[in-house]
DNA sequence: AGATATACTTACTTACTAGTAAGTAAGTGG
DNA sequence: CCACTTACTTACTAGTAAGTAAGTATATCT
C-alpha cells in the first residue's frame, strides 16, 4: 500500500534530517509518484507529521504490553528496550530518535504533535521507571535515588548518546549503553565483601 | 557591530530552530536590515553557520582554559560546566545545544561544518573526561569504568536532558544533573561503612 | 449500466528560500 | 578633493516549498 509506503519513508527521513529538511518531493521522487498524491493521503504536512509520531507510539505501547507479559529478566528487558527504540535508529543509517528530534523542531513543531511527543517522552520515561523499580525490589538493579529520576536520566542518556554516535562513531552509543547496564547491575556491596 | 549582531542571532535561530528551521529572511526582520545585507557579511548560509560553530567551539576552548587555571574544586568545576554549555541553553528560551541540534541535521549539513562539530564534540568529551579522571585520583568523585567512556556518557546525558526538558519542562534538566553530580559524588562505601 | 468511491496525475498557485547584481551614502587615506 | 572601501539598499532571479483544482482510470456497489 501507497499510504503505508509515504508513512514509513516519511519516518525515516524524519528521524534522518528533521521536520523542516525533508519536503513531499523527497517522498514522492522515491516512490516514483506525484507531490498531489500524498497530499491526497495526508493533506498537510503537520497531517503526516502527526500520523507517524501516533504511529511510533502507538508500537511503542503494543511492543511495552507484549513485553510485560512475557516476563523477561529485568536486564535483559532494558537491553531489548534499548534495541528497539534506539539501536534500530543506529543501524537505519543515520537517524536520531523521535524525541531529540522532535526537541530540536519543537517551535516549529504543530501543537498536536507535540502533545503526542510529549506523551511518548512520558511513555518511555515510565517504562523505563518501571523495569527499574521493579529490577531494583528483585535484587538485579543498584542505583541510588528515585527510579523516576533515574528513569528520565537513561532516557536523556540513550537519546543524547544516538545523537553523539552519529557525529561521533557508532561506537559511541555501544559504549555508552553498555556503561548504563553496567552502572545498573553492579551491587556496590560486591566491592568490599570480597 | 551589524555583524556581530547577526552572528548572535543566528545562534540562537539555530539552537532553537535547527539549520533548515530559520532563514536570513528571520535574522533580517529583527535586525531591520535586508536580506542582502547578511549576504554582505556572510556570503552563503554555510559561511554564517561555520562562523557559528566555530565561534562556539574557540569560546568554549576559550573558557576551558581559563578554569583549568582556576584551579576549581572538582564538583564545582563540573557543576560551572554544566551551566555554561548547558543551562544556559535552558534559560535562552526553549534552545539545544550545538550537538543535539547538530546531530538532527547532519544529512544536511555542510561538510566543513561538521567537522567543526564532531571536533567540538570530542573537546567536550576530553574535558569532561579530565575533570572525571582528576576528580577520581583526589578523591572527589568515584565512578566505574574508565573515564573516557563516562566522560561521553555524561555528555550524551546533558545534551539528552536539555531535549527531553524542553519537551517535558524544565525540571527534567535540573533532576538529571543533579543526579549525575550525586552519583559522582557518592563514594560507594560510605554505605557500608557507617 | 449507471453512479460512486478510490487512488491517483497534470498543471497550477502562492509563498518563501538562498543568492546576486547594481547602485548608493558615508566614511577613510593619500 | 579624488579614489577607494565599508556597509549597506533596492530590485531582482532561480529554485523549492506546501498546497490545490480539475481531470482520469479503475474498481466496487446497486
Amino acid at each position: 500500500m501507497v499510504k503505508e509506503k509515504i508513512l514509513e519513508l516519511g519516518e525515516g527521513l524524519f528521524l534522518a534530517r528533521g521536520y523542516t529538511g525533508f519536503s513531499y518531493a523527497d517522498i514522492a521522487d522515491r516512490l516514483n509518484i506525484r507531490n498531489a498524491a500524498i497530499h491526497y493521503h495526508f493533506p498537510s504536512k503537520r497531517d503526516l507529521l502527526n500520523t507517524i509520531v501516533k504511529k511510533q507510539q502507538h508500537q511503542f505501547l503494543k511492543w511495552t504490553d507484549q513485553k510485560r507479559a512475557e516476563n523477561n529478566h529485568f536486564p535483559d528487558l532494558l537491553r531489548q528496550t534499548i534495541d528497539y527504540v534506539y539501536t534500530v535508529r543506529l543501524n537505519a543509517g543515520h537517524q536520531v530518535c523521535a524525541i531529540g528530534n522532535s526537541a530540536v523542531s519543537a517551535m516549529i513543531l504543530p501543537e498536536e504533535t507535540l502533545q503526542v511527543i510529549r506523551s511518548m517522552v512520558h511513555d518511555i520515561i515510565n517504562w523505563f521507571e518501571e523495569i527499574l523499580s521493579k529490577g531494583k525490589k528483585s535484587g538485579s538493579f543498584y542505583f541510588l535515588g528515585h527510579s523516576k529520576d533515574k528513569a528520565s536520566l537513561i532516557a536523556a542518556s540513550l537519546a543524547g548518546a544516538l545523537q553523539i554516535a552519529r557525529l561521533a562513531g557508532e561506537n559511541h552509543f555501544h559504549i555508552i549503553a553498555e556503561n548504563i547496564i553496567t552502572e545498573l547491575c553492579h551491587n556496590p556491596q560486591q566491592i568490599h565483601e570480597g
